[in-house]
DNA sequence: GTTTTTAAGTCAGCCTTGTTGACATATCTC
DNA sequence: GAGATATGTCAACAAGGCTGACTTAAAAAC
């Protein structure tokens, strides 16, 4: 299919050589801690949204909503690059259960500005200690200087495309 | 619902005071830079997955038995923390077109040994390139001591009873 | 040597969360 | 008024989790 790795090379010792081998050898430290981390990362969550019968999808919504008050349909599909659809059957049941509003825009009346309410910030900020607890306890273990190294690195990860505006979402700089 | 949180309190200026504050304040960047980070982390294999109808859960079970050959069945459950019926799902397939060989165990026959066929491990060489290429983009932006430093943090995420089992099956030291 | 336990496989059905495609409605823009 | 835009909704489908029940073969215990 791509013949680019003869298929006898063992997976340990790639016979690339020179510069490129950092490029080359797989970094499966890495790849397997990432993989690992994020998994126990997102559990703490799960325990708590499964007693409002909310899963992950929920969560993310509510987090964002939260985060970003007045923020429109558009922008949170642009966020979560999910189809209208999947998250209109989430958030609708947010909605429902009263833990989001939706106001109709002022400026634009088609536009939909979200909200999270009274129960629904208390939700979001449950679920955004629980998660914050295992990072600090992480980095308590640490340098001082490792939150700083680690966030710059998961924004290094990320598209480049996609860097500032993560990055004006994360950091501040809304305009709403 | 839990009512250690009044809803007055803003989201930004938490009231907790003295050393615990770290622990209160949610730390949003890390939250939200994880989950970005991750999803681009995983975007890149997932296109290459599709060229093979392929989907993630095979990405996973391809990648462990690639890196662990002679896994048992038992052991990649434990790994992959899925039941029995979602493993078998995906594992059918890549032992169907190829990708993975079950050999019968010698000094145990019940059990099943996993091992990546060279069609298997062409295409785990291939998709692990891919997210090491993205992991040390990242990488050569900062610190010579970074990467210790991230897997580091990443190890400490984990939770603590699985912590030394991680570090085994990243690190090495398996028996088989 | 029979019984019990263990490792793996399988059938059936359910849930969540993603997808596509088609179409409706209200509102803004030109 | 015509067309573009923001949102909402219906229907159907797919991936990948889950539970529960049951089979088979082999090992271990007795």
């Amino acid at each position: 299919m791509d013949p680019t790795v003869p298929e006898a090379i063992p997976v340990i010792r790639p016979r690339t050589s020179g510069a490129d081998v950092l490029a080359e050898t797989p970094a499966y430290d890495l790849i397997e801690l990432f993989f690992f981390a994020y998994r126990d990362f997102v559990s703490d969550p799960d325990r708590i949204l499964d007693e409002y019968n909310f899963g992950r999808a929920h969560h993310r919504v509510l987090h964002f909503v939260d985060r970003q008050p007045g923020l429109t349909i558009a922008e949170l599909l642009d966020i979560l690059r999910i189809t209208k659809q999947s998250l209109n059957r989430v958030l609708k049941e947010l909605i429902e259960k009263g833990f989001i509003e939706s106001r109709t825009g002022t400026a634009d009346r088609r536009q939909r500005h979200l909200h999270a309410t009274p129960q629904g910030r208390h939700l979001a900020l449950k679920l955004a200690r629980l998660q914050t607890r295992r990072i600090m306890h992480a980095l308590a273990e640490m340098d001082p200087e490792a939150k700083n190294l680690v966030s710059g690195y998961l924004l290094a990860l990320i598209d480049q495309d996609d860097r500032a505006h993560v990055q004006r979402l994360v950091f501040g700089e809304k305009e709403t």
